[in-house]
RNA sequence: CGGCGUGCAGCUCGAUGGUCCGAGCAGCGUCCUUAUAAGACGAAGGUCGAGGGUUCAAUUCCCUCCACGCCGACCA
């Protein structure tokens, strides 16, 4: 039993229902309780970022994330979900000092790290709830509960235990690092926060001379825009393969050495005359000594030399050095080094230093200033000056010193501080740990190259690139919000050891300093205890020194990078190894994980590294070359873990497009509006449409929870997967989500709702029937019903339609396990077309027949084939559109609710009823479409509209093989065509022109160059005789060339065309023609139909229930009308449901409207009857 | 500057090297309709980013270039 449901269906409110019912019934934690012990799927969440409220491209990410472990679940697989949350780094730190109102460490400091660590754990709490609202409401099942957090303890001391053991290995050690540098904040900003500030300046542009010092007539010439980087000058920088000009300068007589090709330039805007002496390669420069041209450390180690590796000595400083980085795009060809403020000239640096023999003198970074951006007691003329403030002094000094050949401005972008607009950021070395993640730079590529990516380019593209790049990690950050470097330091000797756990801290012997979270924790009983693991506590826990009797060991200040926390949650989140290890050893490696294609440098990388150091690898290959390629060697690695085979942490991986927004603003793009219609009605058509970054300055998109009160998660969520591969970027557009809901949603609602409709009116009992236990309702249960006959015999569109529905699930599945959602979706959409236009269309009158359900096998067996094919689409589209799904299931199973099983998402994925595909059904069902299509079409040509009977029509086919098939199965034609008779033929009309075309892909290899040739003489033969020829004997003969060509079946292709003067339409593979002779029979059974089509409009105007009766009253004057409806007197009154038609107006006054039929103008009115007892189905 | 990706109808996309560049949406016209916010049919809309090459045949493969996007580097 049935009850009908409305089209007009509010699927948003619908899904706040479903939400509730799955909470009230705990759904999720039954669909894993009833897959326990089953094989697992292993899923990780990316910790989102608790810092800010998700936004549109998060819903995307949540989405798919939600979609495979659902359909896993479904095809019987365990899949735990374990949410999680990165709550640590500096953009939660900045949050609260806004929040504060406060910018810099002294700040914070003078704030007090206690209180600020305090309100930076609480501001992660307030985003966090808003994340899960939104997990919840797209319908993201994911355990929130559990979730790790990773400033827990139990999560903190999993780091440090990863972290102990890269200490132990050697594979965690202290060193420098160029950052940029905010002075006045004093702290490093990230790359993010420094692409923020860039900003057009200008700034000045120097020349300098570096005399050399064997010929001090002769100088290199190095330009810069940082002049106050020259009192640290160490190396000077040439292209080994460049060209290098000596040139002699006409006014001076001193020799220039600049790049051969820039040479003319350099000398016309230093206004100078230059004549080149001899040009050199830069591997001749390599090696020649130089004066600085400011004397900050050159008096001091002019002499110093050390030893090379070779044994050879070496002057430490102010040499020319080769560098493959060199490029003439700017400057003089010759490269200032100044190690300390550029990254690259401090690689620079390191690689001079590693050819000095290691237990010798080699060369050390020159800094001369200092971390407040200031300079230092080194250089005495400018001490205490900040840097920038100096560069026009240095340059006037320059100058009298006579190193100066040209001072000038260039304009061009620097980093501000985003934060102080008016300070510029100055690269400055700090001091900082690393992670030798260098050493397994060859063991990271092995294992990529195992790990499944979607697409698949990021593996050798974007990802592969950037492990072929990799350099070591810089772990440490000079905050306070995060997890602390678990290395302690002895205050005498400065060595240092690291600690896995807090209890291994507090083991420690003469351990110390734990009260100060005692008193916190006294003081403040709702602090957390996960805090005591953070900053300051741990700060204040020393113990005993190991390395020195009597002293210290002190926690050394830094924190680590987030993204190390976040890479570590593998493991981590089951505080892996002081618990958690049965847990970690059944869900490592993650079979799925997914992301926005930020994270290839973000989590997919933290995970990788992280997971290839630990847990090593089974591929002995890949190790040995590891070790090969390993600087330094590492002691021996602790194997307290047995290795992992590749690929780990995940299998597969599907890499998210960027989600882009879309907005409307005005030409000068001073206003800005979401939706057109806004701009339209502010701007009238003089605005722009935009797409581009979402961004929250610009405010260019919308809340998720618009969509979601608008359209629904299910139509935000089919659109992410079925509109787009998910790799490609998705343009976040209210009117295409809004469009894509007819499409799909909409379309399969109303199938639904016209199953229900209907078989609530016949009465149809469907699985009530069925005996016993239902449990998931497929097609063994269903088959328990007396009334359910068997597939075979039943009607042909019922077997297409079930075999359709067999395909496409195969199809889906075999697409759903390649992780191709998106192909899976285009599958479901063509099923739900057919089934929508096609089927439902096509069987409308089964459902209408006279008798009841239980009366008529047809009728009986229509209801249950769409009954069964929605409760399998139902499964079919569980995890794409969970909430619709849901909706389904509960109204298709309402009357056996106690029956079968509360949920869809309890259900088993469909499994293919394999004898059900029939790919010839499939194949000659198609063609019949066509024939409708073209019908139509031929129709449409000849302007003679569909509800007027035609005597036949005939059709043409490329070749014979349906045709016995069609010949049978021509009712559906003739109905959807609305035509009497139709004939078909094979080979010979008279309407028909054939052409005959090579078929290529065979041809090509055979024949080759005269393959055009042969084209052009099939087309001048005669088509209709080549196929003559062909059906007779098998095969045709053309001269080619010398020789005949025997030509097959195979090898030709048949196509038809409709010759002109007929009302015709060509397909592919066949023709139709029209009869276009119209009998007056015709023409008034034409009429007749307009009747019943205007009788309906009104039944509609008047909200007729399907079964109320009507009374008809018509007024006009024309004989051949009243003909009309007098010989269609029985079909009009079956279709309308009327009692009788009369020819008078109506006693009562009802409003009666006029129309026009074939010309003629006539009046009609209609009267419902006083209800009769029901008797059953429309008619 | 480098890496990666993307360029096809107004929009979103698709097309194992084969002769038909296609689908959906939007707009237009006509038709159909007692489930439909639906559907059918049609016309219009494309130098498949540009130029070379390979091939009997290139939107598809190769090269160069251009535009856009992302990531990164650099501005000494």
């Amino acid at each position: 039993m049935f009850k009908a449901v409305s089209t007009q269906v509010s699927f948003p409110k619908q899904e706040e229902q479903i939400l509730a019912f799955w909470k009230e019934n705990a759904i999720y934690a039954q669909s894993l309780r009833q897959r326990a012990g089953a094989p697992t799927f292993v899923f990780y969440e990316g910790p989102p970022t608790a810092n800010g409220l998700p936004h549109p491209g998060h819903c995307l990410t949540r989405a798919i994330k939600d979609l495979f472990p659902r359909y896993k679940t479904m095809r019987g697989y365990l899949c735990e979900r374990k949410a999680g949350w990165d709550t640590h780094g500096l953009p939660v730190e900045v949050e609260v000092c806004k929040q504060l109102g406060i910018h810099s460490k002294e700040e914070i400091e003078e704030y007090g790290i206690e209180p600020f660590i305090q309100k930076c754990q609480q501001s992660v709490w307030r985003y966090m709830q808003e994340w899960e609202r939104l997990t919840e409401r797209i319908g993201f099942w994911i355990d929130l509960s559990e979730a790790y957090v990773t400033y827990h303890q139990s999560y903190v001391e999993s780091v440090w235990w990863s972290l102990k053991k890269l200490f132990d290995q050697g594979l965690l050690y202290r060193g420098h690092k160029i950052v940029w540098w905010w002075a006045q904040g004093g702290t490093a900003l990230s790359a993010g926060e420094v692409g923020q500030g860039y900003r057009e300046v200008a700034d000045p542009s120097v020349y300098v001379k570096f005399r050399l010092v064997d010929d001090p007539n002769t100088s290199l010439v190095v330009w810069t825009t940082t002049p106050w980087t020259l009192p640290s000058n160490t190396f000077a920088a040439v292209h080994p393969d460049i060209d290098y000009a000596i040139c002699l300068d006409a006014e001076s007589d001193e020799r220039l050495i600049v790049a051969a090709s820039l040479a003319d330039a350099l000398a016309e805007k230093a206004k100078r005359t230059w004549t080149v002496e001899r040009t050199l390669k830069g591997s001749e420069l390599v090696g020649q000594c130089y004066v600085p041209p400011m004397d900050t450390y050159f008096s001091k180690f002019e002499q110093a030399s050390g030893q090379l590796r070779d044994g050879k000595a070496e002057r430490l400083y102010w040499r020319v050095v080769g560098a493959d980085f060199v490029t003439l795009d700017s400057g003089t060809g010759l490269v200032h080094i100044a190690p300390a403020f550029g990254e690259i000239d401090y690689e620079l640096l390191q690689e001079e230093q590693s050819r000095f023999d290691p237990s010798g003198d080699k060369p050390q970074l020159l800094c001369a200033v200092g971390p407040d951006g200031k300079f230092t007691s080194d250089v005495p003329d400018h001490q205490g000056v900040w840097v920038k403030d100096a560069d026009k002094a240095i340059a006037r000094q320059l100058k009298e010193a006579g190193s100066l050949l040209l001072l000038d401005q260039v304009l061009h972008d620097y980093p501000f501080c985003w934060r102080a607009d008016q300070d510029p950021l100055i690269q400055y070395p700090r001091e900082s740990w690393f992670i030798r993640t260098t050493d397994f730079r060859d063991a990271m590529l092995t294992n990529n190259a195992q790990i499944g990516w979607l697409p698949e380019n990021i593996r050798d593209g974007r990802f592969g690139n950037f492990l072929q790049n990799n350099v070591d990690w810089a772990l440490s950050r000079e905050r306070y919000w995060g997890t602390p470097l678990p290395i302690w330091e002895c205050e005498k000797t400065g060595k240092r050891e690291a600690v896995g756990s807090y209890e291994e801290v507090l083991s420690k012997p003469g351990v110390a300093g734990t009260d100060r979270w005692d008193q916190a924790k006294a003081a403040n009983p709702e602090l957390p205890e996960d805090l005591k693991v953070h900053k300051p506590y741990i700060d204040s826990v020393t113990y005993d020194s190991p390395f020195a009797a009597g002293e210290r060991m002190r926690r050394v200040s830094e924190v680590i990078d987030c993204w190390y926390d976040s890479g570590a949650m593998p493991f981590a989140q089951w505080g892996y190894p002081h618990q958690g290890t049965d847990e970690f050893a059944k869900a490592f490696p993650a079979d799925f994980i997914s992301e926005a294609i930020d994270q290839t440098r973000g989590w997919f990388y933290s995970q990788l590294a992280i997971s290839t150091m630990l847990f090593g690898q089974a591929d002995a290959e890949a190790k040995e070359a590891t070790q090969k390629s390993a600087k330094l060697a590492a002691p021996k690695p602790t194997h307290d873990i047995a290795p992992v085979a590749y690929p780990h942490p995940f299998k597969n991986c599907i890499v998210l497009g960027l989600m882009l927004a879309e907005w409307y603003e005005s030409k000068d793009g001073k206003q800005r509006y979401l939706t057109e219609e806004e701009a339209r009605t502010a701007l009238g058509t003089s605005y722009i449409s935009k797409t581009g970054k979402m961004s929250k300055q610009l405010r260019n998109y919308r809340s998720p929870q618009e969509i979601f009160d608008n359209h629904g998660a299910d139509a935000l969520r089919w659109y992410f997967f079925a509109n787009q591969p998910p790799w490609s970027s998705i343009i976040y557009s209210e009117r295409a989500i809004r469009d894509s809901i007819p499409e799909f949603l909409l379309r399969m609602w109303n199938v639904l709702s016209f199953f229900t409709i209907y078989a609530e009116i016949d009465g149809f009992a469907g699985a009530t029937e069925a005996p016993g236990q239902l449990d998931q309702l497929g097609r063994d249960e269903l088959a328990t019903a007396p009334s359910y006959s068997p597939v075979a015999e039943r009607a042909e569109l019922d077997r297409w339609i079930l075999g359709e529905l067999a395909t496409t699930t195969a199809e889906v599945i075999e697409r759903m396990d390649r992780y191709d959602s998106f192909g899976a979706c285009q599958q479901i959409s063509a099923l739900v077309d057919g089934l929508s236009n096609w089927y439902v269309r096509r069987c409308r009158d089964r459902y209408w027949g006279k008798a009841k359900a239980a009366e008529s096998r047809d009728k009986s067996d229509a209801y249950w084939t769409l009954y069964e094919v929605l409760l399998e689409l139902s499964k079919l589209v569980a995890p794409f559109v969970p909430f619709v799904a849901e909706s389904m299931w509960q109204t298709l199973t309402e009357s056996v609710r106690e029956r079968v099983r509360t949920s869809v998402h309890l259900c088993d994925y469909p499994t293919v009823a394999s004898q059900r595909c029939d790919s010839l059904l499939s194949e000659r069902m198609r063609v019949l479409r066509e024939i409708a299509s073209l019908g139509r079409s031929a129709r449409m040509d000849a302007k003679l509209k569909v509800r007027q009977p035609l005597a036949s029509v005939e059709v043409s086919l490329a070749s014979d093989t349906h045709m016995a098939w069609l010949t049978e199965h021509d009712q559906i034609i003739r109905e959807e065509l609305n035509v009497k008779q139709i004939a078909y033929n094979a080979g010979n009309s008279p309407y028909i022109e054939y052409q005959i075309l090579p078929n290529f892909k065979l041809l090509g290899p055979r024949v080759g160059k005269q393959l055009p040739e042969l084209k052009k003489q099939l087309a001048a033969l005669d088509g209709a005789r080549l196929l003559a020829e062909l059906q007779s004997q098998g095969f045709v003969e053309i001269e080619l060339g010398e020789q005949p060509l025997r030509l097959t079946g195979d090898e030709l292709e048949v196509r038809l065309k409709a010759k002109s003067g007929w009302a015709a339409a060509q397909g592919r593979e066949c023709v139709v023609v029209l009869s276009t002779d119209l009998t007056p029979e015709l023409i008034r059974e034409g009429m007749a139909r307009d009747v019943v089509r205007l009788i309906q409009d009104l039944r509609k105007q008047r909200d007729c229930q399907f079964t109320d009766r009507i009374r008809v009253y018509f007024e006009f004057d024309n004989a051949e009308l009243t003909l009309a409806i007098e010989e269609n007197h029985a079909t009009i009154i079956g279709e309308t449901l009327a009692t009788e038609i009369l020819f008078s107006p109506p006693a009562s006054p009802i409003d009666t409207h006029s129309f026009e039929i074939s010309g003629q103008t006539l009046q009609l009115g209609i009267e419902k009857v006083a209800a009769v007892a029901s008797s059953g189905g429309p008619a």
